[in-house]
DNA sequence: GGGATGTTTCGGCCGCGGCCGAAACATTGG
DNA sequence: CCAATGTTTCGGCCGCGGCCGAAACATCCC
């Protein structure tokens, strides 16, 4: 009974994502970070014991890999995917409840900029993803992307090389649905290479014990007159029209 | 602690897909197709008044939305994110368990032959609904179907006929996707007779406690020589190239 | 070695929630 | 109005699983 097989490994993941504890850890975990299990513990507000029990489960579903160092044991998402199930699971949730416009700051920062996984979203993340489809650097259909003959010089000329490592079975490029925009932002290698290389070049810093990501003074000014972000940036809707 | 919130948003979407009952109804759903309160009990496999109380959690979540036509009410998934969400998490499920081939005797029954709410599924029912297409007795589209004029004189000789009643605001003919084989088999009045008529002619016996049908002898040749299934059914995959 | 720290295992408590039978409610058709 | 059918509500049972305290490992540092 293949679908009903699969209907129940669907309820399985779902069951191990679907308490509060568990919940918190993969969302922790969002960011691509390893964290330690204690650290862990704190983040999803249960005992290390307790929070104990929880690692193993989910490492034992293979939704968390884990590597030991000296007397931590680092946890992290097991891949990808993994990431984009919490991600679709939170377009959902953030659908359920239309209006809750407390909106802090802090929330308002993770709108702004945050890492997902290994690559932007937010804000920032649709923006570049629109605007680098507007420029013909990329192509972005439903669910898979490329890179146009421009955008591997243009990827070139900024320092990245998302073609590297081509062992990797990790789709190039490929769009993400963002949760809280609602429209595609950039994942794939292409992805973690450009929020690698913003890193690098010190155009986000990531806020501590967040997914958010500060856009500091020379990425604003670089993603403006590198990626062609309008300067008003990010408080406009930057090319909302584009999907 | 937005990023909490979130999280426990995330864990109470999660925690409702991750029932094996209500996977098993989004996963019926999944077609994009409404169904009625019992068919989808007949899918979850449990009983009527269970699920009721499952689709009322789902609707109330906004995963389902439901409209009333007279004594039965359809359900359907309230948006496309679900579907996504749902497709998300089979992706992890499927790359989680690579192989598991258990397949015990009684999975086998009940892919072999199986009611579903009121009609004929599994192999039998898909090899039916391919047979009786490519003879010309019906026409099988996307999410509707006719009985053709060969058809109506197939069936009557068969000794059923799905016009009477034609007060009955049930669908006459229409496919409905099998889970086990994942290509049609007939529902609606049509498939409500062919049941019927099998039960009665003894060619299929329910088999208690399950769903599982077993095909008679008789059954078998009379699946063989009237509707023209090819003589080493089920083993084969009778007309695997209709759809 | 010994003590501090990080992590897991064990054991037991407890409550949430799924399940079904019975029955009520709703709609349709005669 | 009554009978049949589809659906939901109610009530009660029961087991799974999350939680924590205590304690056992494991590792590091002195």
């Amino acid at each position: 009974m293949t679908a009903i097989a699969s209907a129940n490994a669907v309820a399985e993941i779902a069951a191990l994502i679907g308490d509060p504890a568990r919940a918190n850890i993969l969302s922790a975990l969002m960011t691509g970070r390893a964290l330690a299990a204690g650290e862990l513990a704190c983040a999803a507000g249960v005992s290390p014991q307790t929070t104990s029990g929880h690692l193993a489960k989910l490492t034992e579903a293979r939704l968390l890999s884990v590597e030991q160092q000296g007397r931590h044991r680092y946890y992290r998402l097991a891949s990808p995917d993994i990431a984009r199930a919490v991600e679709a699971l939170m377009t959902v949730a953030a659908a359920g409840v239309p209006r809750h416009r407390p909106a802090g700051p802090k929330d308002e920062a993770l709108r702004t900029a945050r890492s997902c996984y290994d690559h932007i979203a937010g804000r920032l993340g649709v923006a570049l993803a629109a605007s680098l489809c507007r420029n013909g650097r990329i192509l972005l259909a439903d669910g898979a992307g490329a890179i146009t003959e421009d955008g591997w010089r243009f990827f070139a000329a900024f320092g990245i090389d998302p073609g590297a490592d081509p062992r990797s079975r990790r789709p190039l490029c490929r769009p993400c649905l963002d949760w809280s925009e609602r429209r595609p932002h950039l994942a794939g290698r292409l992805g973690l290479a450009l929020l690698s290389r913003s890193l690098e070049l010190g155009w986000v810093v990531p806020v501590s014990d967040s997914r958010a990501l500060r856009i500091t003074g020379a990425g604003h000014r670089g993603f403006v007159g590198r990626f062609g972000l309008s300067p008003d940036w990010p408080q406009g809707r930057e090319g909302a029209q584009e999907f």
